[in-house]
DNA sequence: GTCAAATCTTGACGCTGGTCAAATGCAACG
DNA sequence: CGTTGCATTTGACCAGCGTCAAGATTTGAC
C-alpha cells in the first residue's frame, strides 16, 4: 500500500475495502462476461487470469500472487474480459470501484497509486509480448522461472525453490507453447543441471545459466 | 473525447492540452528511459511503439493511430519504458499528466476517461497476447489486417482498402514472425484470392475469408 | 488399501516457420 | 538514364516445436 497518507486518509482507504472475499482452488473470482463491480487486491493465494475467443482459443495472460491487483481489465466496458481462477484458496479484499474513484478524486496519493498500478499491468503486458513474440521455448521458461522467483522472493520466500501453483498446461498456455514441450525443456534444464524438477516442485541450481539463457551473453 | 461535459469543463479540458507537436516520419516522440511528463493524443499519423531487451531482442508492441493516446507505460515509474516512432509524419497533443491528475481529481467524466483508456489498452494487450500465444502465422496476419482495417473504418477510411504504413520488418516484430514468413503469407492471401497486394498497398478481397481463417468455422 | 482419472514424461515423426541465399522491384540521386 | 541502396519476394533446406501415442506417476474417491 503507498505511504506518505495521513491517519484519516488511511482510515477512509480501509473503508474502501468494502469486504473479503475467500475463494477454494479452482473456484473462479470473475469471468468474462461478469458485470465488473470491483477490483480485487490478493491477500493470500494465486490466481491466474486467462482470455478465450469464440472458436476456442484459450491463453493464460498471467498469474498473480498476494499484493497484486486484479480486476482491472473489467473498467473499460464494465464488463470483465477474462477469467480470475484461484490456483490454490485464496482471499481477497473487494475494493469497489466507484469508491476507489470517490476516494481517489480526494486523496492524490491514492489517485497516483491507482494509476501506477494499471500502467504496471500495460508494462507488465509488454514484457510478456516481448517473450511471446521474440524468444525461443527454453528462452520463454528460464524467463518465466526466473520472474515467478524474483517476485516470490520479494515476498519472503527463497531465492531458489518454488512450488509451482499452475499445471503444466497452464504454464504452456501463458508462454505459447504445448504441454510436452513444457515437459521437455524442464527435463532439459534438469539435465543440464540448471534446475531439479519434481512434479511441482522445483530448485534452481544455477540462477545465473538461466540469465545466460533469457539474455544470451555477449559473444564478441 | 468524451461527452456529457459542461462548457466550463470543456474549457478546462482544453486548456490541459498545453502545446501541439509535430513529429515526421522517423522520429521519436518518446524513447525508452526518457523522463516521462506527458501523455500524447495522437491528432494525426501513425505510429508503432516498440520495446527491447539489454541482448537486443526487440518487439513492437502496438501501433496507433489517430484519437489513439501513447505514453501510458511512462506512468508507473515516471520514465518511458518504450519508444514511440512516427511511421508518417504526425500531430500529437502533447498533455501534462500531472494536469490530467489535477482535472480528473474534479471532473468525474475525466477521470472515469482515463481508467477507460489505461484498462482499453491492457484488454488490447490481452487480445495479442492471445494471438502471439495461439496462433499460427496465416492467423497472425488474418487477424491484423482485419483489426487494421476495422479501426480504419471506424475513422471514415475504406473498409477494404489500406495503405500498410508499417514495414514488413515492423509487422513481423509484432506478430511474432520472420520477415519472409510475412512476406509468404502474404503472397499466399493473394494467391487464394483473398487479397490484392501491392508493395504496402493492400486490397481485401474476401473479408470473410481472413475471418474465417481467424476463427476456423465450426465443423460439427 | 485399490482403482480410476488426471497429470506429467518420453519417444517417434512431420509440419510450420526460421535460416540462408539469390533475385526482383522500387526510390533516391548523380 | 544508369547506379546504388534498401525493401520485398521467392526458393531450398532444415530445426524447433507441435502432434500423436504410449507409459509413468500422482491424486482422489471409495
Amino acid at each position: 500500500m503507498p505511504m506518505g497518507l495521513s491517519n484519516d486518509e488511511l482510515d477512509r482507504i480501509d473503508d474502501m475495502v468494502a469486504s473479503r472475499r475467500k475463494i477454494k482452488r479452482g473456484e473462479t473470482l470473475f469471468r468474462n462476461g461478469e458485470k465488473f463491480t470491483s477490483l480485487f487486491a490478493i491477500r493470500t493465494g494465486f490466481f491466474k487470469t486467462c482470455v478465450a475467443s469464440e472458436d476456442g482459443r484459450y491463453q493464460v495472460t498471467g498469474f498473480q500472487m498476494a499484493g497484486e491487483i486484479i480486476g482491472l481489465d473489467g473498467i473499460v466496458n464494465d464488463n470483465h474480459s477474462c477469467d480470475a481462477v484461484a490456483l490454490e484458496d485464496a482471499e481477497v479484499c473487494v475494493m469497489p470501484f466507484d469508491r476507489i474513484e470517490e476516494l481517489a478524486r480526494e486523496v492524490t496519493t491514492l489517485q497516483r497509486h491507482v494509476h501506477r498500478i494499471m500502467s504496471r499491468e500495460i508494462v507488465r503486458e509488454h514484457g510478456v509480448m516481448l517473450l511471446l513474440g521474440s524468444m525461443r521455448a527454453e528462452e520463454r521458461l528460464a524467463a518465466f522461472l526466473l520472474n515467478l522467483v524474483q517476485r516470490l522472493y520479494a515476498r519472503g520466500f527463497s531465492q531458489s525453490e518454488l512450488i509451482l501453483r499452475m499445471s503444466r498446461e497452464e504454464i504452456g498456455s501463458f508462454l505459447g507453447m504445448k504441454i510436452e514441450t513444457v515437459s521437455r525443456t524442464f527435463s532439459k534444464f534438469a539435465e543440464d543441471g540448471i534446475v531439479e524438477v519434481k512434479q511441482r516442485h522445483v530448485r534452481i541450481l544455477n540462477t545465473e545459466a538461466l540469465k545466460d539463457i533469457v539474455n544470451p551473453p555477449a559473444c564478441d
